[in-house]
DNA sequence: TTGACATATTCCCATATCGGCATCTATAGT
DNA sequence: ACTATAGATGCCGATATGGGAATATGTCAA
């Protein structure tokens, strides 16, 4: 079985940077897709298919003007995703308090072979 | 070019729902693969390669007791996501006065041909 | 040492992905 | 009708993925 598809969800869709950069671009106003090209550097092609994928999982919004597509960011959608990391936010205060401790704690040496540290290279 | 590894950044790891429920799981208190295994109903196998994934971009710390590796979430590095989608915050609070305003307004037809729709199966 | 237990790694495979490039569709202006 | 402009889609190819099953590594205990 492969990888989620990038339409299965928001998580999904923003695991991508370009996609990220527009959402961020889109957030303050509307703007048709050669704005967004041109202004992150991206080929009009690849806009659209990412512009796609955001419209699929309900990121973006569009509104026909003339002969352009006029896209925002739908921000409601991105909220599930602010709140499910925000489960977290008690935690890294901990953390932080912990690190703190860790700091001032510096000066007792305590070679813990328990400790875990990351694999090196083999 | 394939879809960023991932192993890439946190955004990549945590598109994978089983990887979430990993972390939720871990988020109070340590516990062993096999814990996580059982609790979450996932082969051991695929746990050990999430949490992989999860300590290869810093979601997870690691530490040896016996034979088992006790596992925690390390609230820390989910802090950026958190502040990623913090930035839409306002626009979210701005939608919601958005909606209320169209329900509201929902007694006049106003059939505008030019609000987009999500587009149809061909 | 041998065996049991806990976890990690390897192999296999069907599949979605992203970037480039070309092409198609749709709208506007003349 | 013709042309230009804006955007969407299709095709291609290299690649990482996640599940399953099997196997490897590592630690404890007798």
């Amino acid at each position: 079985m492969p990888r989620a598809a990038t339409t299965s969800d928001a998580f999904n869709a923003i695991a991508e940077p370009r996609r990220r950069e527009i959402l961020s671009y889109l957030a303050l106003e509307e703007r048709p897709v050669g704005d967004i090209a041109a202004g992150l550097g991206i080929l009009q092609p690849s806009v659209s298919k990412h512009l796609r994928v955001l419209r699929d999982v309900g990121l973006v919004r569009v509104r026909r003007d003339g002969r352009r597509m006029l896209y925002r960011t739908d921000a409601e959608t991105i909220r599930p995703l602010h709140e499910w990391t925000g489960q977290f936010e008690r935690f890294w205060r901990h953390q932080l308090n912990r690190v703190k401790e860790r700091a001032e704690r510096k000066s007792a040496p305590e070679p813990s072979r328990t400790e875990s540290q990351p694999r090196e290279e083999p």
